[in-house]
DNA sequence: TACTTAATTGTCATATTATGATAATTACGT
DNA sequence: ACGTAATTATCATAATATGACAATTAAGTA
């Protein structure tokens, strides 16, 4: 019954009763019991005549999850000195099993189109805060991600060997940051640093974001400390 | 099962199995069982040793809402007009069902504290933006909240009678806007006007905000007429 | 490394409930 | 008021959720 939710995208955000029983192959009267179950949760709402969307449910547990998150609410002030230092957006990320989630956006200036910041699902093998994150796993971890993601890694362009896979991510591990230039969208730069408890456990990544043309001017390894700094700062207060 | 959800709050964020098994009156298993599944959508994550709590598909739920939000997308740019033309913030609230809930603020500063903005769960009765939604909801529906809601409405200091209580929106309705002076916080006033749709249904409402010494030397009507006209555009674009 | 305790999952019989087909009802536009 | 589509009720059956208990795994500690 949750895999009604797994319908809901962001390009396709509204389902009739009806495209859901065919979608999940069940009958039509089930598909009204499941709609009705999850409304009445608030998870979904009636859009319009037999349409369905997602629900306010989703926003307020959304508002208590950034509420109560400790990572978030350290970070928010480190974050908004570095927008004012450097001028470039501010990301904070999150590692959730699997999946890699921006979790917070500081921007730099405020355009005018609707901000992405929060809740854009990342690819895992791809741009500066996925890789800082999982070059701080633990090894096994690391390895079960390498074991369950062999194509993407390949698509990644990856290497396809445990060894190198593991001393690819071991050196980003040693350097303390991950530099991306192009890698995630052709014309973002970004500097990435970990976030992690005083145990080692990862609790997420600090990045820069900027077009790729404003760092040609940059002094890497000097924003690369101010983001390391920010990163150690941010985890000393949450632990 | 989907009843776990519920507990989980901005003041209680962390449950363990057992506790949720006790708070829900079933066995432990079946907790474990509830949890599992929830945790399988993302809809919950362990987050320490036989504790959980909300999981990261709320907040890729929350990100395909915003996105795909006609309302949320078109006001985005009117709301930062008028920040820029005020100096105050600017909050969008939205009204689902017996729910009014904000879906967007527009800072005017940047205060180093956490930003509620979005998801902050509002009394019905209290406040310039709930007024003129229910203001220009149907009689009919406005008489369901009535009913609804006996004592709220009599510890909001509104009317206990339906004839009473219908005119007292139907001035504000004609009004056009709603200018509350310290209505929901003591120390905050705001003025809000309503967004609807063509046909005249609530879409939901756009206030300004400020601290009330501010307010002082505001001229309400022209203040007034900024809110109201930027709702009108909004609503337009919308539809 | 082994030991101890807590956390989590498996087993299984039973009771509960979910399901689909069909019908009845409601809501809506004309 | 009418006709169509949307939604809910009915009911027999199949499926599965539940709790008690046991087994297993994980985590902390000596």
């Amino acid at each position: 019954m949750l895999s009604v939710l797994d319908l809901f995208t962001d390009t396709h955000a509204i389902w009739s009763a009806e495209a859901i029983a065919q979608a999940l192959d069940v009958s039509v009267p089930t598909s009204y019991r499941y709609v009705k179950l999850l409304a009445d949760a608030g998870l979904l709402q009636r859009s319009a005549e037999s349409q369905f969307s997602l629900g306010p449910r989703i926003i307020t547990l959304d508002h208590f999850m950034r509420v109560s998150d400790p990572v978030l609410q350290h970070a928010i002030a480190f974050m908004q000195e570095l927008v004012e230092k450097t001028g470039f957006d501010c990301v904070l990320t999150g590692l959730y099993g699997n999946q890699v989630i921006d979790t917070h956006r500081e921007y730099s200036y405020n355009p005018a189109e609707l901000h992405y910041g929060r809740g854009r699902p990342r690819p895992l093998f791809l741009g500066g805060a996925p890789k800082v994150m999982l070059a701080n796993l633990a090894p096994h971890a690391l390895h079960k991600l390498f074991d369950q993601h062999t194509t993407e890694i390949a698509q990644a362009g990856l290497p396809g060997e445990w060894a190198e896979f593991r001393k690819y991510y071991s050196t980003i591990r040693k350097t303390g940051y991950y530099y991306s230039n192009g890698e995630l969208e052709p014309h973002l730069a970004a500097l990435a640093a970990v976030l992690q408890k005083i145990d080692g456990s990862v609790l997420g990544a600090l990045s820069l974001v900027a077009p790729v043309k404003r760092m040609a001017v940059i002094d890497l390894p000097k924003m690369a400390e101010l983001v390391m700094r920010a990163a150690r700062d941010i985890s000393a207060r949450v632990s």
